[in-house]
DNA sequence: CGTTTACACTAGCGCTTGCTCGGTTACTCT
DNA sequence: AGAGTAACCGAGCAAGCGCTAGTGTAAACG
């Protein structure tokens, strides 16, 4: 068994598992389901991952890690504009949201079924995550871009990104960066 | 076996299931420990209700319809100012999702698990509610009070509401009603 | 060449799951 | 008193669950 590899036959296998959990809810897919979309055997499939709990902490984790540095490079990419910080940072999150879709969904959707320590494990990830979103809404609110609380600010525009994967048809005509174009418009007075 | 009523041992049955569905998952809910909240035994439970999905969908009933005749008496209640009327939806969503927080919840996050037949009829329910708020959010848009497309508005506001049951303590300073006015606060240009 | 390593297989153990079913209790209505 | 009925119990079945153990095989390595 690989203790704490990344294999590409691992990373391949974790994809695989996040369309499932995806598609059918943690609980629900089975060891045998999970085997069978990896064209392999029950059995093999603890070879890769010491247990069921572990493909799913592979699974959030893979996501969690693409977000951080997709937001990072987006940040790092752009001018000090807490206009621009603000909206390329929305960008960036409905980004990732629907590149690496499955794993977002699984993240958040299905994080109680992790077990504490890879709970613990997995906050830090996340809540660096959460760091940067904070510093951005900080700076609008200071150059006077936005009102309101910082905190409730934060909260009520990751929860409308977030909920997005519950409504959003890629195929549409909208793409991800309208969407953020369109939230960011939506809570600047000063674009009406 | 109940075929179809709504007896108060049932209603009280179905707000002990939804308790045990947030705190567990629908997934990870045995009948066995359904049972055991409310103090039978497992095969007794199936006298009140069919089968496990039938729990499931009464739950989710329940929590809908509430919602509905809460925002019905909201609007019915206030007068025409758009700004008004938008508010009081607002307020009416988290004070629905906080007192029927249970059965809100599960309505939200275990939707999925319904079977075909039980999701069909409740969309119609789910359907109902949401074209208040597309008419509020119509009015609100065509007044000028707030800018955006309609669809994209409507999606974001019922996403950062709902995803207030993720994060919002009702032992806070905070009280629903804030969180509502401070949401419409946010989105509208001239409360700058 | 023999040994190691990665990956897969078969078989099945031990347990839990949703649900069934015949029988019992307690209350209501005539 | 007797009939009807809603509520519940105890026992357990068939299926499915996560996971383990032991084995086979082919490529990689000294």
């Amino acid at each position: 068994m690989n203790v704490m590899n990344a294999s590409p036959r691992r990373k391949e296998l974790t994809r695989l598992a996040a369309q499932l959990f995806v598609q059918e809810g943690f609980d629900r897919t089975t060891v045998r389901m999970l085997a069978q979309e990896m064209g392999i055997k029950s059995g093999s499939l603890f070879h890769h991952f010491k247990d069921k709990q572990e493909i799913l902490a592979a699974v959030i984790e893979e996501g969690t890690q693409n977000a951080l540095v997709i937001a990072r490079k987006a940040l790092d990419e752009c001018a000090e504009d807490p206009e621009v910080r603000l909206r390329a940072m929305a960008r960036a999150h409905l980004e990732t949201l629907f590149t690496d879709r499955n794993a977002h969904v699984v993240a958040l959707f299905e994080w109680r079924r992790l077990d504490p320590t890879a709970s613990a494990h997995l906050s830090h990830l996340r809540d660096a995550y959460e760091a940067l979103w904070v510093a951005v809404i900080d700076d609008a609110l200071e150059a006077g871009l936005i009102h309101g609380d910082r905190f409730l600010v934060s909260r009520f525009v990751l929860g409308a990104l977030n909920w997005t994967v519950r409504w959003y048809d890629p195929n549409g005509p909208r793409s991800p960066d309208d969407l953020a174009d369109e939230l960011v418009a939506m809570i600047m007075p000063t674009s009406a």
